[in-house]
DNA sequence: TATTGTTATACTCTATAACTATA
DNA sequence: TATAGTTATAGAGTATAACAATA
């Protein structure tokens, strides 16, 4: 006899689907794990190189901006900085007694072009789920969202 | 004489601006954040409540399969669950020797009327900060990436 | 006194590996 | 042998509170 199986295994309702803030999250785990995995050769997880982009942007900028411009917390940026220095990407000078410079090393700057080479990436496999339109309508209302 | 500060204080570029991995991380980030304090005083967490709301659509499913259709490992499940059951919000039934059928308590169906509402509430206050059409539009965008 | 960064610590969510019990 | 669940553990990211050094 045929064994009856999997007549109703995977038909389970989702009462989240229509919500924003799930789709969002979801949405949001997958591309940063596609991310990740992306970066994983480099050494670098996302949220590093974040920050590594934002130095290249703003060399000579303070660890507190960055964590603003972010959304970190000075106190995650500590062991976030701490491991861009320890591994020669980053520069810690000094602003002021109380505040670091941050800058690029040589490293740094070479590590960035590959990283933003893989964000680059990364974006144009996105796109090809979504057409451009559809991606910058997509852009313009997260951020209006964020405000 | 004057203080001369803040000429150029907020003035960082921020080079991610127009990627939409980092706009949805961002968004994604605050409307969980404000979601998690909207929940605090159920003491449930959004986890924990989409969960619980998943099972009020399943009555009887199994634990695996709200895993599968959330994007949870089995693994993380177990906690999950746990904590709903000694909250008195779920119910373990035998499926099978080795399966549980999940239902909602009493109190798990009051439980999960009023986070209902508290998602309902989160939700309004997002559309707020965005029109219905785009809203919608913003919804099949995410689910389209997912695939 | 306000600012910048730091330490210590805890929480939430996720991930891998190895295991038990049942089918 | 495959399936459902579990245990132990680690990682990434974020949060609060208390603190030091400098301006």
């Amino acid at each position: 006899m045929a064994k009856q199986r999997n007549i109703e295994a995977p038909a389970l309702v989702n009462p989240l689907e229509d919500r924003l803030g799930y789709q969002l999250r979801r949405a949001s785990a997958l591309l940063m794990a596609e991310l990740g995995r992306l970066l994983a050769p480099t050494g670098l997880r996302p949220t590093e190189v974040s920050v590594l982009l934002v130095i290249r942007a703003n060399e000579g900028c303070q660890q507190g901006a960055i964590g603003e411009l972010l959304g970190i917390k000075p106190t995650n940026m500590v062991p976030l900085t701490a491991r861009l220095v320890k591994g020669g990407l980053v520069d810690r000078g000094r602003a002021d007694g109380r505040s670091h410079a941050l800058s690029l090393t040589a490293a740094g700057r070479a590590m960035a072009t590959t990283v933003s080479r893989l964000v680059d990436q990364h974006e144009a496999a996105i796109q090809s789920r979504l057409d451009p339109p559809t991606r910058d309508h997509l852009i313009d209302s997260l951020t209006r969202l964020r405000r």
